[in-house]
DNA sequence: TCCGCTGACTAAAGCGCTTCAGTATCCCTC
DNA sequence: GAGGGATACTGAAGCGCTTTAGTCAGCGGA
């Protein structure tokens, strides 16, 4: 067992050759015999060394680690699917390529410039993943005045320096609207994230773009927060509505969640009298009773080809664009066919009425 | 704006002093004027100078960094509310302390070896932090003979060298129970989360002295994975038994969720026919309907706790085991008085009925 | 007057790796 | 049989920082 650790230099020594050739060898460079290359291969083996990352590093003037920073109020954080299954998706192309993934969580936007900012001047990374796309980012330009190379989440709305890879949400809100609509759904609310991400607003978009493809008007929206609080006072705010609408389209599925749950709780049937849809097709989505009827974004698969695009930038390949196959609907029981109109003007059945007595309810899932 | 970096030399010569001088002011070491440390500090921040993160490494031979590999199945991921509160919690005093933390996901064991050696070997961090502790975990041994100093997230069962920040599920599962049994529930049932994982056994066993205590036989346990499918799956297999639970305590709020869907789909009520509570006080447990009884940890305080103790730790300090606030059961509307028992042995309420017609539902939250 | 000491500062080595600029050898060509 | 390339390899500088081992001036004491 060997008290320092072994270097290259000990590798060189035990061979029998230069520093120079141990390094080829271990690069995998051009420039030296098989069996000079193979015998180095095997005593650096024997030895056991293995490569010290900040030296490499200083030498390469590469971090040899891409960064992600999260910038998101803390109790949106246990509840959003997306962030360990990017994680995880961006992982299995890091770990192979030997590179690392550095963390920063930060809670406001003073902080989120702090950590993009040491990660760039001390190069502790040698791009960054920017996710979660604001209108007007003022990411953007940091980014670049830094120099720090980067990929997007989804193309910005302004011309952006960097390569975007991009899933697009939106067919998964309009399959939603135009499903609803098939059921005969014409009061077609919309529960939103926050207007300033994009994603927020695209969704909103989808949802206004559908319903007026459908000849609806897109007014009864209410914009949350992605939280279960929020998810539900926009849910209340809905659906104490005069004419209150008959079906929600939810930008995600813990504000779905907690929509059903309010509507149940003021004693309406859901879907007989309130469909939902959510967003995202979290775990708990399909094992709700209902069903939640959701639209599915390939997450973990959106980390890989980021991952896979950053480190080509970084690799100082020129990248372009990559476009994901787009979310999609995955229905199930939460959406239901509007009951033909028996004078559904004045009925009674909108607002804050008690349950319905039994009913079909239905459904062996 | 300087072409290259601009580096301590740099620094040096614009203050007309020693790199070492400059070392010294930066550092804050002593053996300076201090006319002299200001105004080198000076200069370095008018021209701009930037730790570079590599050569500090290489020369202190400490990576600046912490290390978190999670090993999870995918799918349990997204679910879980645990991992970005940690992280959240540990940032707080990493950010501060101008170190990163780098995160490796991996779906096996052997992955997970794999990260570690690389972690130690190369130098890519000074320690890590051991969570989701397993019983006979082999991670112990094999950090300890890297010589990867590591803080465990609670005292494994066997010795170990490492600091444990401790944080006691297990009261948080007694108070549940005797909730319960004050309730007058008699047929408490546990759905578990799988035994190998230390905090999966400890909230069984918690579970089990807490009936055994109340004078009540643990026989209605059912492991599950902490996953949706998984908790209803065991909550099935519950509600089947000729002589049902009139109780359940889930092992975390996912499963839990799962649970009250898949009773209220068989048409049971809960909590007037089934009392639920859950464990980790998710943001959705306040928002269902019912509002679920659940426990609550301070995931974030925890992470804090984790950092300071692994912090002190590569810094040579010795540091001693800390215990953090017990987790406690937060009373929602999911757990209900056991209705006088009017005969109850061979009432129609078990299993798979429709459902009882509308009657109270009550509960304004 | 000289010694020894302290406080203030510097020169240079070293961390482990990459890489530039060679050198030596061999082989082919005309 | 000298010139010209490849091919195979080496020496040493350099990445940006820390740190050891100094140097040097100034000063108090004998």
């Amino acid at each position: 067992m060997p008290e320092h650790r072994v270097t290259i230099a000990d590798v060189a020594r035990a061979a029998g050759v230069s520093q120079t050739a141990v390094s080829f060898a271990l690069n995998g460079r051009p420039g030296l015999a098989d069996a000079t290359r193979a015998h180095i291969l095997r005593v650096a083996e024997e030895i056991g060394w293995r490569p010290n990352a900040s030296a490499r590093s200083l030498s390469t003037r590469r971090a040899l680690a891409l960064g992600l920073v999260f910038n998101r109020p803390p109790e949106l954080f246990g509840a959003d699917p997306f962030f360990p299954s990017f994680i995880g998706g961006v992982e299995t192309v890091l770990a192979p390529a030997g590179q690392s993934l550095v963390l920063h969580v930060v809670r406001d936007d003073a902080g989120e410039t702090r950590a993009y900012r040491r990660l760039a001047q001390e190069g502790v990374v040698d791009g960054v993943f920017v996710t979660d796309l604001r209108r007007d980012d003022p990411r953007l330009p940091l980014l670049e005045d830094l120099g720090l190379p980067a990929v997007t989440l989804n193309r910005p709305e302004s011309a952006s320096p960097f390569p975007a890879v991009c899933l697009d949400d939106r067919p998964g809100i309009t399959a939603a609207v135009g499903h609803l609509a098939g059921l005969g759904h014409r009061r077609i609310a919309h529960v939103g994230g926050p207007g300033a991400f994009l994603h927020g607003a695209n969704r909103r978009a989808a949802w206004a773009d559908a319903l007026t493809a459908h000849g609806l008007r897109p007014d009864l929206y209410a914009e949350a927060d992605f939280t279960a609080a929020g998810g539900a006072a926009a849910t209340a705010g809905l659906l104490d509505l005069a004419e209150r609408p008959t079906a929600i389209v939810y930008a995600n599925d813990v504000m779905a969640v907690a929509g059903l749950s309010l509507a149940v709780q003021r004693g309406l049937r859901v879907p007989e009298d309130l469909s939902l849809t959510g967003f995202d097709d979290t775990e708990i989505a399909a094992h709700l009773h209902p069903a939640l009827t959701t639209v599915r974004t390939d997450v973990f698969g959106w980390g890989r080809a980021a991952a896979r695009s950053l480190l080509a930038l970084v690799a100082g390949s020129t990248v372009e664009d990559v476009v994901l196959p787009p979310a999609e609907l995955v229905i199930r029981q939460s959406t239901h066919p509007l009951p033909a109109p028996p004078g559904r003007r004045a009925g009674p059945a909108d607002g804050t009425g008690r349950p319905h007595a039994d009913d079909a309810r239905s459904e062996t899932p």
